[in-house]
DNA sequence: CGCCGCATTGACGTTCGTCAAGTCTAGTGG
DNA sequence: CCACTAGACTTGACGAACGTCAATGCGGCG
């Protein structure tokens, strides 16, 4: 069942698997249709916390049907009409903006709980690409659903603006990475984000499965995919990293750290 | 008055000056504290259009007062407690993010009409600096009260969904540009950019002075100031544009269009 | 007038991109 | 089951683009 051979018990797991072994405990019913955020466990990671019953039962609606892409598939496409945000269940995407002489750079890898599309909302249209790296599920929210209900239930208002302002934060980030970092620090800074969200969904701290390229790493970190070859090759000459094709075992966060951010002294 | 001695005749001016002369002629209490969108020369760019006359009288509370910034000085620094959004009325800001060793990376340039502060909605604090680049007035925003009041006016929460994503999407554009751009192609795209928003204001679009030091687009742009010197040195050999210390007039905005996205052919 | 910050320019070095050859792996079909 | 293939990855040699360091110029301000 997928690609997954990797000793799970060490937590490195593919992200669906986990998720929906949990789901099939929690929902017996095998083909279940029926969506609802409210016993969704990853309600945490895409809803506002505390919310009251009543509350819970109105945020189901936000969610108005499921949708599954093909590994490859595009969930949308720059130039398409806005409709909905979508967070996502299982999977794994890549979102890319081109310029119109063909060039593309990737703005982000998103995993299960996080959300794509917010690009959209500005023009009525998407102006990236969202593509699944692996086979995927999203729950649907229709835009305007999102902004009726948000403006009666102030957690989910406070949610919504929390939820842009992290991603507009985060591209902060990126453009500090982009613009300041060379290379060794820009792939060990992405070494350490990654690993640190998969552990916020209950992975390993130390060992991840890459669900993407060496090149699309290195259109996300402004390299050709040479370097970002030849910075594992270094990181692993230095006893940082194992890398085996698309399985990293990270072997000092510390080292990685210090990389990203050289101590002055000591 | 400020350090505006180029011809205003040619549209190229200090905006702050321009929009003064306008405020002066509309509103005739010459030192007027009271606050008002709805008689604002700027509000089409920063509130919403087609608005009620209803709604419009209420649009006025979200302005809670005035502040003025001078040149160098911080409208909020990383780490202060998040309570507003600003809007710019005059002057000049950058916005900068810092690595923990002292790198630093300037995330944008805004100017009169546009919004800063969205990037302390989802901690309740600031993470980047906006340093007023010439002296400056803000209408402060208190976000309880944009919250508040969006929840009863539609358009005000669409705009303000719009405004966090127009962000998210000129964030992906400068990814593009630091991740997949050269040098030559950096400073092209930024002139045009800079020139095509002062456009929008009513100024030329052919002349501009820069608001920033050379270190600071070589910031913005992953560049040393010394390869942004060289570059303007070098668009002006070709006769691109003329550059006299931070006065640039563009001579072929089509060269620097054919720079940003090389044609293929003809 | 002289200082200071900003900008320009040159010489040189480093990093990363380019081009090319070759390896590994998974998937396919005989 | 194995050979074949295609795509992804690695590695090396070389060059171009940009950074670094340093000298100099320019303009505004006290």
């Amino acid at each position: 069942m997928l690609e997954n051979t990797l000793k799970s018990k060490s937590g490195v797991a593919h992200s669906s698997i986990a998720i929906q072994a949990v789901e099939g405990s929690v929902d017996m019913q095998p083909h279940s249709i029926k969506v609802a955020c409210s016993n969704c466990n990853l309600r945490e990671l895409c809803m506002p916390l505390g919310l009251t019953p009543a509350e819970l039962d109105r945020i189901d609606d936000v969610v108005a049907s499921r949708r599954k892409v093909k590994r490859g598939a595009t969930l949308f496409r720059n130039g398409e009409k806005f409709t909905s945000l979508y967070a996502i269940r299982t999977g794994f995407f890549k979102t890319c903006v081109a310029s119109e002489d063909g060039r593309d750079q990737v703005t982000g890898f998103q995993m299960a709980g996080e959300i794509v599309g917010l690009d959209g909302i500005v023009n009525d249209h998407h102006t990236c690409d969202a593509v699944a790296l692996e086979d995927a599920e999203v729950c649907v929210m229709p835009f305007d659903r999102v902004e009726e209900l948000s403006r009666e239930v102030n957690s989910l208002q406070r949610h919504v603006h929390k939820i842009m302002s992290r991603e507009i934060v985060r591209e902060n980030g990126v453009m500090l990475l982009l613009g300041s970092m060379r290379a060794e620090e820009r792939l060990a800074a992405f070494l350490l984000n990654l690993v640190q969200r998969l552990h916020a969904r209950g992975f390993s701290q130390s060992e991840l499965i890459l669900r993407m390229t060496r090149e699309e790493i290195g259109s996300y970190l402004g390299l050709k995919l040479e370097t970002v070859s030849r910075t594992f090759s270094k990181f692993v000459e230095e006893g940082i990293v194992e890398v085996k094709q698309r399985h990293v075992r990270i072997l000092s966060t510390d080292a990685l750290k210090d990389i990203v951010n050289p101590k002055v002294c000591n």
